[in-house]
DNA sequence: GCCGTATTTAGATATTTAACTAATTATACA
DNA sequence: TGTATAATTAGTTAAATATCTAAATACGGC
């Protein structure tokens, strides 16, 4: 829940899931539509991956990252919880 | 989007949402939970009603916060438009 | 008007974070 | 085998964050 909330709090990070929406991508593909360096996007994609909001598969030299919703499922329950308020039995 | 995720993001502010679920609380009241100083405590609700998730109205001395649900909805309706991955016509 | 309580503001600080450059690793291919 | 390409790891750094203490502000009641 840390994880999760802590990786979608970068705006870089969601919009690297909201491209992972559309289509699988490799580190190299998602860079390229940042003014970032390589790196900089590794370690994104590092700390989406902690979060079990991406996950990877190595291809040759290329990295492929594919969104993952399961997590996401958590904080949907947690933050539609929250909108329950005053309703509880 | 960014302010909302930004206050989701600390687990005492999460933690202080949960506690407003419940019922609208003082600063006070919300400091005693926690084993952190008033002041540490003000800036977190700070932060919140920054990110409008909390409102707060003074009586005499006291400040009660409530939660504010709407801007819940973005953050739903983001991560719901998500797990929609490979869904979309 | 003064005292006590509730809260916030100001200022300081240690930690975390997001970025960079340089170096490394892994793979393809000529 | 050696060179180019893809990606990550290591090391550095500036900025953001979460905490604290001390001070200020705002009320209520005597």
């Amino acid at each position: 829940m840390n994880l999760l909330f802590k990786a979608l709090r970068d705006p870089t990070r969601r919009r690297i899931l909201e491209m992972l929406k559309e289509r699988d991508l490799t580190a190299g593909q998602i860079a390229e539509a940042f003014s970032m360096t390589a790196p900089s996007i590794s370690y994104h994609l590092d700390l989406l991956r902690h979060a079990q909001l991406v996950s990877s598969r190595k291809k040759g030299q290329f990295v492929t990252y594919s969104l993952e919703t399961t997590v996401l499922d958590d904080s949907l329950g947690w933050i539609l919880d929250l909108m329950k308020k005053g309703k509880r039995k």
